[in-house]
DNA sequence: TATATTACTGACTCAGGAGTCAGTAATATA
DNA sequence: TATATTACTGACTCCTGAGTCAGTAATATA
C-alpha cells in the first residue's frame, strides 16, 4: 500500500526560533512536554513500545534522557500523555461531531470509517493503536489504561450507528458485538500495515481499501441474514 | 471473546518415557528439535518475538539455553525452523485440498475460511500470524522470508478464488487484490485478538465472528458495484 | 570394567536500555 | 554585576537477555 505520510519522517526539535543557535542549550519549560509526546508517538508506532529507548525520544525532542525524566515518571506514564493528547481528544472531538448527525446509517458509518482515517487512521496516531493490539499483552496496566478510555468510547459510536441502523430497518439484524468487531478490523489491519510494513495491504490506496470495505459493508449488513448463505455441504 | 484453547496453556517437557525420572538428565538428540520448535511456537505467540527468551523457551523443552544453541544457531534461525515446521506444511497441505475443488466460488472461500481456522487460526500457529503482523519493522531479514514463504502463497490461493468467482459471475468485478486485503484483515484480527488479550473481537465466539465475516462477504461480493454505495453528501 | 564419544549444562561475557543524580549553565532577581 | 533559582545534562548503576564455552555425565564401544 502507497502509504502517506511515512511515518518516521516527522521531524526533530520542533520549533526552534530564529535567532537560536540549533546546538545551544536552552530552557523552556512549556514546549517540552508536548515535544516529548510528539516524538514519543512517533517512535512508539515505529517500533512499538517495548523496542522504543527512551534516549531515542529524548534525542528527537532535542533533549538529554534526564530532560524527559523531570517531565515523565515513567515510559509508561510518557505514553499516556500520548494516548491522552492524541487518542483520547481525537475521540471526544468524534463524539461531538456525531452527537447531532442527522443522516442515515449509511451515513453516519461513512462518517466514522472515513473520520477515522483522516483523524487516526492516516496520522501518526494509528500507531497508538497498532502498538496496543500487538503489545497489550505484555503490558497489561497499560491495555487495560486504553481499553477504558478508548476502546469501550469507540465502540461505543461503531454501536449506537448499527442500533440506529437496525432500528430503522437500514441494516438487517445482524449481531451488533460481532459486527462491531468485523468492521473495526479492517480499520484496525490498516493501522497495523501502515507500520507493520509490507504485511497485507500493501496492493492498495488506503482509501481504495476503505471503499471497497464500505461498499462490502452497506451491501452485506443490507443483505444479510436474507438469505441462506452458507453454502450448503460445507465444513472444514 | 471465548478463546478455545487459552494460548500459554501447551504443557512443558513434552514426552517422558514411563520409566524417566523427570529430574535426570537424558540424551535425546532426535526429540530435541521440535520439543524446542513447540515451545519456541508457544512463546513466541504469547510474548512476541522480541519478549522472548530462549532461556523459556529452553526451560519449557526441558533443556538449557546452551542446548538449544546445539540445534540452532539464533533466535532467527529457531523462529523459521517453527514457521517451516507449521506455516509452510499447513499452507502446503491447504493447496493439496484445494487444487481439485470442485464447488463454486463461495463455497471455495467458505472452505479457505474455515480451513484457515482449523488448521492456524486456532492453533498454536495462530501467534506467528500475530507476531509477523507486531513485529515485522522490527525483524527485516525475518519479514521477507515469511512473505517469501507464507504470505505470497496464501493471498494466491485468495486471488484465484476470487477469480474464479469473477469469472463465473457469482461476485461482481471488485478489485481483486483490495478485496483480497479485505477479506484477510479480519482473520489476521482474530489471530492477533487471541494473543493480544481483551482488544477487539472479545464479545464473540470465533465461530460467529467467521460466520458474519463470510455473510458479509459473500452478499457484499454478489452486490458491489451494483448500487451507488456511497452515500450522497458523505464527506469525511 | 575401562575408555572414548558426545549430548548436555550453567556460569560466564557483553551489549543495550530504564531509571538516577550530582553537577552545569541559562535565566530571574538584587 | 553578583547571587539565587532551576531547567537541563550525561555519566552512572542496575538489570536483563543473547550468545559462548569449559566442563560434566550419559551412552557407545573396547
Amino acid at each position: 500500500m502507497n502509504h502517506p505520510p511515512a511515518p518516521g519522517a516527522s521531524n526533530a526539535a520542533v520549533s526552534n526560533t530564529v535567532a537560536d543557535k540549533p546546538t545551544a542549550r536552552r530552557r523552556r519549560k512549556e514546549a517540552r512536554p508536548s515535544e516529548l509526546t510528539a516524538a514519543a508517538l512517533a517512535l512508539f508506532g515505529e517500533k512499538g513500545f517495548a523496542a522504543t529507548r527512551l534516549d531515542d525520544v529524548a534525542a528527537r525532542a532535542g533533549v538529554s534522557k534526564g530532560t524527559l525524566y523531570l517531565y515523565f515518571d515513567s515510559k509508561e506514564a510518557l505514553f499516556r500523555a500520548v494516548v491522552e493528547e492524541g487518542m483520547v481528544a481525537a475521540l471526544a472531538a468524534a463524539e461531538q461531531r456525531l452527537s447531532g448527525f442527522q443522516g442515515s446509517a449509511s451515513e453516519l458509518l461513512h462518517q466514522l470509517l472515513f473520520g477515522w482515517w483522516e483523524q487516526i487512521g492516516r496520522t501518526p496516531m494509528a500507531g497508538v493503536t497498532k502498538l496496543i493490539a500487538c503489545e497489550s499483552r505484555n503490558f497489561p496496566e497499560v491495555a487495560q489504561y486504553y481499553h477504558e478510555r478508548v476502546i469501550k468510547r469507540g465502540r461505543a459510536l461503531l454501536r449506537t450507528t448499527l442500533e440506529r441502523g437496525v432500528a430503522s430497518g437500514e441494516f438487517d439484524a445482524v449481531d451488533i458485538e460481532t459486527a462491531i468487531d468485523v468492521i473495526m478490523a479492517p480499520l484496525l489491519m490498516l493501522a497495523i500495515s501502515r507500520f507493520s510494513l509490507s504485511f497485507c495491504c500493501q496492493e492498495t490506496t488506503p482509501d481504495a481499501y476503505l471503499r471497497t470495505h464500505f461498499e462490502l459493508l452497506v451491501h452485506g449488513l443490507r443483505g444479510a441474514g436474507r438469505a441462506p448463505a452458507s453454502p450448503a455441504g460445507a465444513a472444514a
